[in-house]
DNA sequence: GCGTAGAATGACAGCGCTGTCATCGGCGCT
DNA sequence: AGCGCCGATGACAGCGCTGTCATTCTACGC
């Protein structure tokens, strides 16, 4: 089993062990020549690092923890992707950690996490990132942090931060279904205490604002982020006497809940009704029609996340960044028909 | 940030760092009034111990590797999430590990990724888990591991194995939608080096045979597991002089394709034609109508591979294990409505 | 040619744990 | 009483690397 080490390397190349771990970490203050003879060396032994001695050794293990809580599974693994894509290029570890960012104990849990492995940081995703007693917490711990945040940047955050901007992204979608037409658009809710949703609310109710129509309490229902919730608070709203001719869900898999609540009812999506997500997953793609929705990139965010993260770690001062999610027009929005016209299928 | 390390417990019980590690470890001959001390002193001193040091120290690190190479998002979540159950619960560290199964170095690419971390063994899924050469070469180098491999348990294979009969499952959804009375039955194939899908193909195959259903050719159709080639290859099915009264694609992804190949055709699910998926992944259960597949508990059938491995890497001897998927029959396959019936809409 | 700052390199300890082997004490046996 | 044996415990080295500080080398100014 004989794993090649660092003193191998140092025997072949003809110099100190620590000199070879100078090459290996990219210091400078090792001559070309040097430099030239160590890595050939490392490539002839093909020498790795060993990445627990280096963590044990150092002053942090060059690993960070990506931190969720979210019922979201599609929605985990486009993060974890970009975490891993961001943790490959930079030679860094990567390890998940699912939590409950409701639990009182939430900050030292996350330093025990930390300590355990002698992490180097960690990336908050929301709603974890919301959590500002436990972030203040984390900072008296000395634990680097980047957040991930569903807000617009504001310059007063004293903690590292990547914005979402998800009120923007619903009111595009808002508007997008005003503009075709629509007055009475159904909103669906998700995560009642997760701030997303609230901003999405916002969103919604401010684009409905600015094109001077009314919001309607009983068009807006209350539930999480999942497709039963959808599909029933859909069916709820195709129920009422006057029922609306568009719905936004909070996010995808709500919206996918309405989809099949209109179908089931035998309406025709776009025809007889609109229906828009948030979030752009593969549901939006291959449901039939496939969904309107608002491209969210969590990968990319989260990738940026982590290289500002990773930045930090290493002693750079790193600026704020914002994401705004984009719309995607698709199959499942079009302008309303006028009443007389809808039917009933089957 | 003083992380309590074995030497503090240690003076606060008053014995030997190594009786402690002996008490964490949970190593017999000790006497079990010194491992209430010590235990006593664990918990008052909050201790946690140092990942990075044990596996630097010991012979692994007690943490796996779980290595997939797999285009499914759904699936990899799933498998980590079994995965992380069984490394959670037995206080095991875990790393996921994507990697390109037909490149010619996949074994010294898995055993630099072991000794990189010292890794304690890894998990193998399909369709890493079927090549078998690389498989030896693991086995050379001391690697421990276990597969999940998609077959018929058997006993003359030589490594650890949990079986996940596919061949078995598309038998029973073939069967099924045989006796609803189709006659013509489509196959979209997915992944074409891919064990599983010949299995699936397979059981398609046996299931006609059995029916004494003739196999006809050019109902078969090629393609990967993704949407796109299950939308393209249903279009084809569907453009066919006599096209299939029924469609089963090879997973999920490729039934929606067909699902949305079928409705943006003006037919409708399952009345004109049937689609049956397999996977039982969430869009199965979400689209509209919801499809028709077969169970698969990835995350269950990774957990017990899981704890299969690490019971192994603990010394123990594990029998080899089978899961059978089984057939969720839901609304998208129904009796074939006769040819004179079928309808166009829109 | 000499002194010296600053760059290049090396020696060494130690991160927190476990494996190995030595030690200690008590028990049963002759 | 003396012996051996075994269960319980501890001392110590070392896993492979990095931080610190000491040492050596180089280049430049006078």
């Amino acid at each position: 089993m004989g794993a090649v080490t660092l003193d191998d390397v140092a025997g072949r190349a003809r110099v100190s062990a620590k000199t070879v771990s100078r090459v290996v970490n990219g210091e400078r203050s090792v001559r070309p020549e040097t430099r030239q003879r160590v890595l050939r060396a490392i490539e002839q032994l093909d020498y790795r690092p060993n990445l627990l001695a280096r963590g044990l050794s150092g002053s942090h293990a060059y690993t960070i923890g990506l931190v969720y809580d979210n019922p979201n599974a599609y929605y985990i693994l486009s993060m974890q992707q970009g975490a891993l894509a961001a943790c490959d290029a930079l030679n860094f570890g990567l390890q998940m950690r699912p939590c409950n960012s409701r639990s009182p104990g939430l900050a030292e849990e996350l330093r025990d996490f930390v300590q355990r492995s002698r992490l180097s940081g960690l990336v908050l995703t929301t709603p974890v990132s919301e959590r500002v007693a436990a972030l203040h917490r984390l900072a008296a711990y000395h634990i680097p942090f980047v957040r991930i945040l569903s807000a617009a940047r504001d310059p007063r955050d004293e903690f590292p931060c990547v914005y979402v901007d998800d009120r923007d992204a619903a009111y595009a979608i808002t508007s997008h279904l005003l503009q075709l037409g629509h007055a009475r658009i159904g909103f669906l809710r998700g995560g009642k205490h997760h701030h997303a949703s609230a901003e999405r609310l916002k969103g919604y109710k401010d684009a409905l604002r600015d094109y001077g129509v009314p919001l309607r309490k009983e068009l807006v229902v209350d539930g999480d982020y999942v497709f039963d919730d959808g599909f029933r608070g859909a069916r709820r709203l195709l129920d009422l006497a006057e029922p609306p001719t568009a719905i936004f869900g909070c996010n995808d898999e709500i919206a996918a809940g309405a989809l099949a609540a209109a179908q089931s009812a035998g309406l025709q999506v776009p025809y007889d009704v609109s229906i828009a997500g948030f979030e752009d997953s593969p549901f939006s793609r291959h449901s039939w029609p496939p969904l309107t929705t608002a491209r969210q990139r969590a990968d990319i965010i989260v990738e940026h996340a982590t290289r500002m993260l990773i930045a930090r770690i290493g002693g750079g001062e790193v600026d704020n960044e914002a994401f705004n999610p984009e719309l995607v027009v698709r199959g499942s929005t079009a302008p309303p028909r006028s009443k007389s016209r809808r039917r009933k299928r089957r």
